[in-house]
DNA sequence: CTTGACTGTGGGGTTTCCCTACAGATTATC
DNA sequence: GATAATCTGTAGGGAAACCCCACAGTCAAG
C-alpha cells in the first residue's frame, strides 16, 4: 500500500508516517515509479503504528519506542522486567496526574471567587 | 541584576531568562561593560516569572502569556470574562486528566496480568 | 491528451528551552 | 600587576512530533 493509505487508516498524516519511517519505527520497500521512487508499505505497519500510538500514551517518545519495539518482537522481557517497566510508566503518569489535580483545584478555587464577585458587583473590572 | 541571579532565584537556565526576554515576557536594560553589553534586570521580573510559571500550569503556552500578562496590568477583564477564560482552562485540564487516568487505569490492569504471570511461571520470558 | 489526484523531496515553522563554542569583562588571587 | 576563574554576550545547532508549502514527476480517468 502507499503512503496515503497507510496515513488514512492509521490516522496519521503523510508526513507523520514518513516521520515514523524516518524514526526507524515503520519500513517501506521501494516502488519505481518512472523517475521517481514511491514507499511501498506492507499492511503490517498498520498493527506498528499501533503499537506505536499505545506505547506513546504511556508517555513514550518516538525515540524510546524504537527499541521498545525491537525488544518486543524479540520477546526478551522476562514479566519481572516487564513489571518494573510498566511500574515505572505508573510512576510517571501519576506524577502527571497529581500537577493537573493540583491545578484544576486551583482553578475552581478562583473560578468560585470569580462567581461570587460578579454576582456582587457586575460592574466593575478585575 | 544580572541574568545569571535572576535565572538562580527563577530557577531558570540563562538561556530561559533569554527566552524570555525574546518573548517579550519580561525586559532587561542595557548595561555597558567595555565592548559589551550586559543585560540588567529590576527584580520585578521574578514576580512576572513566576506570573508566568503559574500561567503555564493552567495550560498556556508562553506565546499566549504574553497578552495575557498585559491584559492583568491593563486591568480590563470583566469578571465574565474571567469565568468564562477560567472554565475554557478547566475544560483543557479536565480533557488530559481523562486522559491519563484512562491510561493509569490500562496500566494497572496489565500490570496485574504480568504480576500473575510472574508468580504462576516465574521463569517464562514474554 | 489533458486534468486531477497522487507521489516525492526540500525546506521552513512550531514550542520551550538546552548546549556548545568562541570571546570579551570582571573579580579574586598571588 | 599579571593571571586565573567566573561571568557575560552572540551565534548556531538540537530536541519532539509533527505540519505546511512549493515544486515536480506519475498515473488513471474521461
Amino acid at each position: 500500500m502507499l503512503i496515503s493509505e497507510v496515513a488514512k487508516i492509521a490516522g496519521l498524516s503523510k508526513d507523520g508516517v514518513r516521520h515514523y519511517e524516518e524514526m526507524g519505527l515503520i519500513a517501506s520497500t521501494e516502488r519505481q515509479a518512472g523517475s521517481r521512487v514511491y514507499r511501498e508499505y506492507d499492511p503490517a505497519v498498520l498493527t506498528t503504528i499501533e503499537k506505536v500510538r499505545q506505547a506513546q500514551r504511556l508517555g513514550f517518545s518516538l525515540k524510546e519506542i524504537g527499541p521498545l519495539l525491537k525488544a518486543h518482537g524479540a520477546a526478551n522481557l522476562t514479566p519481572e522486567q516487564t513489571v518494573v517497566f510498566l511500574e515505572e510508566r505508573l510512576d510517571v503518569i501519576r506524577g502527571k496526574l497529581k500537577v493537573l489535580q493540583e491545578v484544576e483545584a486551583f482553578i475552581k478555587t478562583k473560578l468560585d471567587h470569580y462567581k461570587k464577585e460578579k454576582l456582587s458587583r457586575s460592574d466593575k473590572k478585575i
